[in-house]
DNA sequence: GACCCATTCGAACGTTCGTTCGAATTCAGT
DNA sequence: ACTGAATTCGAACGAACGTTCGAATGGGTC
């Protein structure tokens, strides 16, 4: 994880002069990233402590802001570098895909495969949505928003191809709504894997959402 | 509110000797419940502080601990009185009814009604669930398997009837996540009320689960 | 060995946290 | 008006909070 390169002056300058990208300032704070993850995922981010971080990653309390200015910035790199990996990884997946069904169930797939094998960030990224202030809420919001578009464009398309009749709004939320929610029950030990999830879900959804047309009434 | 009159001596106490439901000590912690949610629900639990509490209230921090122990309990108070009215509606509104497809659509307008007329309560329910320790928790965790087993139920009904095939799992928890995420975006100036989203997301959630049988594969 | 910059740390800062306590005030019944 | 119980409050408690600072290390280059 080396998601604060190119936010951070001090990795970016060690960039300009070295060839390899993740420099040691970088691995260590993507060592720190990852160990703050967890106790996000764990005690929540009001409820994590920078000495509960500062025992989980094993660094002094006072040596942790070497690496990061404030607490709520640690969580803004977290959010910020989940969501753009999400993204990044579905647009490449949808290159050269034009079945508009195939490609909704492209995101559903890609959208449960990250979540259940980075699960407690994406529950960081789904329960503190809104603990982040002013200037980087809104950069979140931004990448959140570009997430939503898409999916709507897909949906979009679908409706399209297909003559469907149904709020592409109330639809994406909902889809959202079943996917995000898993990480408050999901169970490795007992559920589905993600691929055997997606179908499932896709199921549920695509059959929800297509047929007949307008819904009655 | 009188959400925690079962639960507290003081008021127990009293309401052997008078014949009001409702004391004026109860009246009084309803109210304040009420505010407490308000701030739970903007600033989250572990973010609100109990001078938060006090002043949304206009009663003095000393003064709240005169009617619950902790912060901890008042969370609890909050959480069981909300889930409790929310499974008491729902079966009352169930009896008498039979037709498993109709049962569904009315255990999703329930919860949808119940959560949009009281958003705050539901987020407070919906995002903190997991913010209580040990008997707290396990009590509301209670409340929380009866409501899930109902669900079961009710989708077991339908799958009999109609002889379908799917994980009854997987479509409840998709069920409540499609309902419960709607604290993340629900807006009353642009979003569709109760009757109408209810509506929509039965028309998605019944054709996904209803139609065919076992899913491809 | 000396120098330099990157990294780490112990100790403390001022603030805010949840909770308590004893005194003050309000209320209901006479 | 008087009395005992119910209710409210100001002031304080020790603990924990996020953050800072200057000094102590570490590793690589002359």
């Amino acid at each position: 994880m080396a998601a604060a390169s190119t936010t951070n002056a001090r990795s970016a300058q060690r960039r300009g002069a070295l060839r390899l990208p993740a420099t040691r300032f970088d691995k260590r704070l993507g060592e720190i990233l990852n160990h703050a993850t967890d106790v996000f995922c764990r005690k929540g981010y009001e409820g994590a402590s920078m000495r509960d971080l500062s025992r989980a990653s094993g660094m002094s309390l006072a040596g942790l802001y070497y690496y990061f200015q404030s607490k709520e910035r640690l969580l803004f790199l977290i959010q910020k570098h989940t969501f753009t990996t999400i993204v990044e990884r579905l647009k490449a997946r949808l290159e050269g895909m034009s079945n508009p069904e195939q490609r909704i169930r492209i995101l559903i797939l890609n959208h449960l495969e990250y979540f259940l094998s980075n699960q407690a960030a994406m529950k960081v990224l789904s329960h503190e949505d809104d603990a982040l202030k002013n200037g980087f809420a809104s950069e979140v919001a931004a990448i959140k928003r570009e997430y939503y578009r898409i999916c709507v464009g897909l949906l979009d398309e679908l409706k399209h191809e297909r003559g469907l009749q149904f709020s592409t709004r109330i639809a994406v939320l909902s889809l959202f709504g079943m996917m995000n929610w898993i990480y408050t029950w999901h169970n490795s030990r007992v559920d589905a894997d993600a691929d055997e999830l997606a179908r499932q879900m896709s199921e549920i959804f695509l059959r929800g959402v297509m047929n007949g047309g307008r819904a009655r009434r």
